[in-house]
DNA sequence: GCCAAATTAATGTCAGACATTTAGAATTTT
DNA sequence: AAAATTCTAAATGTCTGACATTAATTTGGC
């Protein structure tokens, strides 16, 4: 592990790359123990308080845990799919709020990805997803709910379904584009004969996947991606009139 | 801002937190500065060090970037494209590298994610994303091409196919999916026979993109995920005889 | 009025110290 | 002898203070 001075970044950017390219090839194993903050400070020839912006960097990740106490140090972290939905949805989210992407471009986004659960959502699904979707619906269809809450229940439907198809790196994947898309979605308040529309349209999805029809959930999904689109077109010309 | 001592995680995991927050709230705005170094540490009651690692954890995630000089200091970070690409695709690579995840369960979730693509770049492709496709194509089938190039060429091929979507969240969202396959790819190395295959459904692919023909897209993408399945057992099969 | 040098304010780095946590060894007690 | 307790050592976590480096601003000279 080497390091240049005199490149860019500052050295502890430098030194976290070092250890991060160590760990991507393989040099460091999962659960392995860094060597010790003072160790590795003169390793690289810094300062401790160095090392550890280094290694904070690199904590912020989750690359690395640290422990305390004597067998405690910096070791290499197994990523779980949890810290890996956390940091996809936080990447998400801030990356949409952040370059005015147009609603339209995130839906279409939204909505292509999710098809592409559908047809094994159908084939794979346990009674628990069915169940997990129909709970929601009914949750939806009660009045006096608050914008947040039905966002916030619609999210869960559709992680459900998505979580149908029985892949961890596909739920993994979508679970950025569905939650990134509720800051959105809030923005598009609903009326309740707008919410009415919108439970019918999941009601048909939930049908479909009953029926293990991935074609109809396919379908269902668009008509629903068709749904929303229009709702946002009306929303926006609305606040457009106003100003 | 308010910081409690007592909680796990450490000052400087609070502390980022905390400012994190602010961001994600909306209560910091992109370029914006923040407080000095020292006027963070005596807000929040802590040291400069403690501080500086809060800094450089929120730094990791590309959500501030740091100036020196004068009128230096720690800015709100607007969040591009490119740095987010980065981010997912290290993620999604450590995290399909480190949690045993199957080949085929990757392979799977990889093609349904590109499939979601199919129709939209079909009709939206530009006559450049369609020379980058048969470019590599052309790559791919020369001979004595090493099988990370013809890897690296494979990735290249799909991502122009996913930016013929013209999306670009769609193309953030899949360059987890397609990248962080590349190691798993890699380890399926090619007989030149197998290699003309793969280049010839490629070939399949382009033509139904030049057509514009979103189905016929759709259906090359599942006969290459067939015969990469196929290949991976292959060779899967032949390894567990070796040993 | 324009260019160059001094100023200044900020981050980047270093050195050393002390606090806290934790595992394991040593010791004492039962 | 076994179990509970105490002690110790090693590591991270934090603090203080200092100096280095960078870059915008101000000041001075011409």
């Amino acid at each position: 592990m080497k390091i240049d001075p005199t490149t860019a970044g500052g050295l502890s950017a430098q030194i976290a790359t070092s250890i991060r390219d160590a760990i991507i090839a393989g040099d460091l194993l999962v659960d392995q123990r860094l060597p010790s903050e003072a160790e590795l400070a003169e390793q690289f020839n810094v300062s401790r308080p160095t090392v550890r912006e280094a290694l904070k960097r690199l904590a912020a990740q989750s690359l690395i845990r640290t422990q305390r106490g004597a067998t405690g140090g910096a070791f290499v972290n197994r990523i779980t799919f949890p810290e890996a939905y956390a940091q996809q949805i936080t990447t998400s989210t801030l990356l949409l709020s952040m370059n005015d992407v147009s609603f339209g471009t995130a839906c279409e986004a939204r909505f292509a990805l999710e098809r592409s659960c559908a047809t094994l959502s159908a084939a794979r699904r346990t009674a628990d997803h069915l169940a997990a979707m129909r709970a929601e619906i009914h949750r939806q269809s009660q009045p006096g709910l608050t914008d947040e809450a039905f966002c916030a229940s619609d999210v869960t439907f559709h992680r459900a379904l998505v979580d149908g198809a029985c892949n961890p790196v596909l739920s993994y994947q979508l679970a950025g584009a569905v939650e990134a898309m509720q800051p959105l979605m809030n923005m598009v308040t609903f009326s309740s004969r707008d919410r009415a529309r919108i439970v019918a349209l999941h009601i048909a999805i939930a049908d479909a996947v009953e029926a293990q029809d991935g074609a109809a959930v396919a379908s269902g999904l668009i008509n629903l991606e068709k749904e929303t689109q229009m709702l946002a077109e009306g929303v926006f010309a609305e606040r457009a009139a106003q100003n």
